[in-house]
DNA sequence: CCAGTGGGATAGTGGCACTATTCAATAGGA
DNA sequence: TCCTATTGAATAGTGCCACTATCCCACTGG
């Protein structure tokens, strides 16, 4: 496949496939000679997860670039190659030290991971940027008026717990390493989405369960 | 309260207040004379809600201004406000009609409402932003190489359902009706990243428990 | 009386994801 | 063989968008 063919069957200009490979996020073809280069289906498979996480995740692409290292990193086991690459997914703003909303939103976070027994998520919380997001976001919720504490959380965590078991088989269908943690960025990326409209689509439901229509 | 006072408060440059006030996202103050206005908790309400859609939402500022129309519409009842309100969110890219992916994507999605039982998203589901969101990321998913069918999505519905009426109960106990449609934007909003971090937390759980450290 | 404040108007900034152009070296069909 | 098309590198430009900076003027309040 040339670059003229990946573009076709990809639907991507071949101005952008070109900007990909020059950002690093789409690895170079074969080169056949000095003017032409040979690309594959994994070729194929990459640029459109590259451009999932970019058009689907609004995902920055130098964080694509950080999250696709990972990916394509076989010193690392399956497992921690997994948790680096969402390691490096969050859109996180930082939460500042100080601010009182985030200490109460670190406490309560804290309460509810011991209280399900999420002993690594405490052990390695602080330093991961997942827990540092929780931590922000439910801070969010505290200054705008909208306090969760441990217990508006214990639920919702529980109930993520059995999607992740869901999440986890799908992903372990996969043959390859490489498969599988693609696999779990797709998951993470573009079945957010799918869970958000789902969730939406559930409080209509309910509103009108409620109130009528 | 002046606008320094709001600014001060709010922890927003007043540069970027005059910039809300401009695009209508903030009414204006209640002019005191010819050169001063004074706010109102109400405004740093507003505000605060503003700067969540805007920053941790990352919704179009021209988006912000359309929710808020509705919010502000006493001429809805609170139900249909809500609904309102929410059906103008989602800034998702609309799914092609003649693209195989997407008459998959919207099969199953149709066939997971009906075996739920969610007639009313069955019935308006077509002309739901929410709806056409949630066909356009299963076809991305499609596209990709993760199918999902009904009965994949069924079980996360299901989850859904339970964190609707989680939503709805925090929702109720705000007293007037336009302070509920705020919470509700603003469950829409903020609460879909601490969903999301609690769904990664609990993936980097299961795959421990699963895998080992 | 005059520094400060609020609001309107307008232009500028910076980040970012592309996109367009040009160039030189071929490849490959007529 | 000729001529058009293609590739990759380099570089500059575009368009969007959320601010941000600057002026100006009317007026306030110590």
């Amino acid at each position: 496949m040339r670059l003229a063919d990946l573009s076709e069957r990809s639907q991507v200009s071949i101005a952008t496939i070109k900007y990909y490979l020059r950002e690093g996020l789409l690895p170079p073809g074969r080169r056949v000679n000095a003017t032409q280069a040979e690309y594959d289906e994994s070729h194929l498979r990459r640029l459109r997860l590259v451009r999932a996480m970019v058009q689907v995740g609004r995902i920055p692409v130098a964080t694509v670039r950080e999250v696709l290292a990972q990916v394509d990193d076989d010193s690392l086991g399956p497992t921690i190659r997994l948790g680096a690459a969402l390691w490096a997914l969050p859109r996180a703003t930082e939460p500042e030290q100080d601010d009182p909303a985030v200490i109460t939103a670190r406490q309560e976070v804290d309460r509810m991971l011991t209280r399900l027994g999420w002993t690594l998520a405490v052990e390695i919380g602080p330093l991961s940027p997942v827990y540092r997001e929780l931590v922000a976001s439910v801070a969010s919720l505290n200054r705008l008026g909208y306090p969760l504490d441990a217990d508006d959380l214990a639920p919702y965590a529980r109930q993520m717990e059995h999607t992740a078991i869901h999440d986890l088989d799908r992903m372990e269908r996969f043959p390859t390493a490489v498969e599988q943690v693609e696999a779990a960025v797709a998951s993470a990326v573009l079945f957010e989405p799918v869970l958000l409209s789902l969730r939406r689509l559930a409080q209509e439901q309910e509103a009108t369960r409620r109130f009528g229509l």
